[in-house]
DNA sequence: ATGGTTGTAGGACAA
């Protein structure tokens, strides 16, 4: 069994204790990082080196967004794509060197959050993101058609289900009607598999992303699902798992978000 | 309806 995992971070630096116990809790053989927040150079190697996560592939940048893929298996590089023109490190693809000599195409994503007005013409943040989204659809995972995973931080919550209160949501960003078209045509098109609503029907609530600002985030309980796994038709039936850490939001200074981890019959 | 918090950086901005 491979195990894959997946968690916005929101700094590696501020967080490297909470991967840590993380990774010994969940053992993934593989964590893709969102919003690392910083630089390749900054990037704590250490806490990785020393739990036998040897390969380290990093995008960051200063201060802002950055992704990471730590793992225990080798990692080849694949092009890195912007998506929408801007220099913002918010894509990672990786070739994961499986035990039978064979690869899988990994892709790990931070789309744009698009800031607070749902519209395109008043808001640049909005619109980049309707970008992105648009850019992704267009992308082909450049692996020949072969395995690939498309996971990340995809700041939409796509279904009903994925957020506290649908009508509620209606006009906020990351659960319009315009988002979730442009989220649900990178999905068809490209022919992806959402892993975790495979395992977790989708008349079921789910969320890995609780704000900040709430008082008592528990008690409150005003999530959305932001962070996805999605599998290529050809890898789609080996997946044998999916499960959000929900439980990683109430340890000391946590991330706003929850890792997910995918168990495949690799 | 509004404001609520966190991180990076060392003020405003992103989320």
């Amino acid at each position: 069994m491979l195990t894959i995992a997946t968690w916005n971070i929101n700094s590696v630096r501020l967080r490297a204790g909470l991967v840590q116990r993380f990774l010994k809790q969940a053992g993934p053989d593989i964590l893709c990082l969102q919003e690392i927040k910083c630089t390749e150079e900054a990037f704590p190697r250490e806490p990785f080196l020393e739990l036998g996560y040897p390969h380290i592939a990093i995008s960051g940048q200063p201060g802002y967004h950055g992704v990471a893929t730590v793992s225990r298996l080798p990692l080849g590089a694949l092009p890195r794509e912007s998506f929408c023109g801007t220099a913002e490190a918010r894509h990672l693809g990786c070739a994961v060197m499986l035990p039978d000599g064979s690869t899988l195409a990994l892709h790990n994503i931070y789309v744009p959050a698009g800031g607070d007005i749902p519209d395109p013409s008043a808001n640049p943040k909005f619109k980049q993101k309707l970008a992105y989204l648009k850019a992704l659809a267009a992308w082909q995972a450049d692996n020949g058609g072969g395995p690939a995973i498309l996971l990340g931080d995809f700041n939409v919550a796509p279904l009903e289900t994925d957020v506290w209160s649908h009508k509620q949501l209606l006009n906020v960003v990351s659960h319009t009607a315009v988002e979730v078209e442009a989220l649900t045509k990178v999905r068809t098109d490209g022919g992806w598999t959402d892993l975790v609503r495979r395992f977790i029907p989708p008349e079921k609530k789910l969320y890995t992303w609780w704000s900040y600002r709430a008082r008592d985030w528990q008690a409150a309980n005003r999530g959305r699902r932001l962070d996805h796994v999605w599998a290529s038709a050809s890898l789609a039936g080996r997946a044998r798992s999916a499960t959000v850490l929900k439980e990683t939001r109430g340890w000391d200074r946590p991330s706003d978000h929850v890792p997910v981890v995918v168990g495949l019959d690799l």
